[in-house]
DNA sequence: GCTGAATCTTGACAGTGTCAAGATTGTGGC
DNA sequence: GCCACAATCTTGACACTGTCAAGATTCAGC
């Protein structure tokens, strides 16, 4: 269906939309610019009026991703002023639930589809936005005796690493039976925090339901 | 130089060597069959003859990268039987030490240029293999109460991903200096272990130089 | 309503992955 | 030693890709 006027009035957007569902489908190496401008309805070279070239939409999609993932982390921990364990579980929930809701955008902005991130400044300034977040959080729960003394940012990267991998295994179905037929998915998330609380976290600190 | 004999004799091992090269250099989006096979000096189409399309030669790439992971790790462990905190601590030094100095190849391994995984079973077979390896460690140290009682899969991969994020942030020059100047490598990765372990790890557990 | 800028299309070019056909060489059986 | 067959490698072709230049269309400010 070819469009009524000549100016699409929306395209950068609706390349990022576009492009964000090409690579979820077809992957990293069957996502192709051509195929993207065809999606959104436009000829082959029309991105080049919004994107310096395909890395730069590649950045483009990989930002909106990080930037919807610091969102949701901040608006888990807005809720918890001056109870620094609640921010620290709520910012490990937001992280898992997006990984695993919006599951796409999570796999694509950390599938190392975007090379050369440093050319991108507004992927760097999101990402050490988000990062700084959890330092913060982390620095809290140091001064409140939850977590041990020592760098933040090494704890900081700790967790959200050890996240990253819990997600990983998660998404790739690696978890053996006899633990997910034992544990749910917010038991197996306090047992990963746990490792690093100084004090144990309760149970039922977390919604049952997603 | 054209080589002497029309047939090459050891090719697929020589694209895997070369592919290795041109991925570190160019990166996943630079990497084509083409430039792989002019490095190796032979026609453009020579490597179908050993790799069924592309993505099996990053793949093969992967695995080898894997294989030498596994086996640094393995070869970190032998020393000491019996002794599972030093397993442990060796274990992690090994993956340190493979990502500072394998760089190319451990970036190669873990950039996510392989797609689809799941299709290439002497990947799954070695990725598998080093994950079960480090289990292995996790559960002896469980037993001898060093790390808590729990999920030794999900135990294992919360310290893969925090080592995992550890050198990331490393690699990237992402480590702030104030932290860089007050701890040794050494002792970054002792704080990192700590969270995990029930007793305090020795300082001078690992070899001051690497 | 005129003019320059922004946006989009068309056409072209070198590079790409992949396959088919053919050339060259190694290998097992006699 | 020789023959047939399989493995290996080259050449040539095809559709597809990223990117740029030139031109068409529309918008925005005066």
């Amino acid at each position: 269906m070819p469009r009524k006027t000549y100016h699409h009035g929306d395209l950068k957007n609706a390349l990022i939309r576009s492009g964000a569902k090409v690579l979820a489908k077809e992957g990293v190496s069957g996502f192709s610019l051509r195929k993207v401008a065809k999606h959104a309805g436009v000829s082959h070279a029309a991105p080049y009026a919004h994107f310096a070239d395909k890395q730069a939409l590649i950045a483009a999609i990989s930002t909106e991703g990080f930037k919807r993932l610091y969102e949701s982390m901040d608006a888990a921990i807005e809720p918890f002023a001056d109870q620094p364990l609640c921010q620290l579980v709520a910012t490990a929930w937001a992280y898992v639930q997006f990984a695993l809701h919006d599951m796409d955008q999570f796999k694509i902005t950390f599938s190392g589809a975007l090379e050369r991130e440093k050319d991108y400044p507004a992927f760097v300034e999101i990402s050490q936005q988000a990062f700084r977040r959890v330092v913060t959080v982390v620095e809290a729960c140091q001064k409140a005796d939850i977590l041990r003394a020592g760098p933040s940012d090494l704890l900081a990267v700790a967790i959200w690493g050890e996240l990253h991998g819990f997600v990983s295994l998660l998404t790739e179905g690696q978890i053996s039976h006899t633990v997910l037929d034992q544990y749910s998915l917010q038991e197996m998330l306090i047992f990963m925090l746990d490792q690093f609380t100084l004090v144990r976290i309760p149970k039922n600190i977390l919604p049952k339901d997603s």
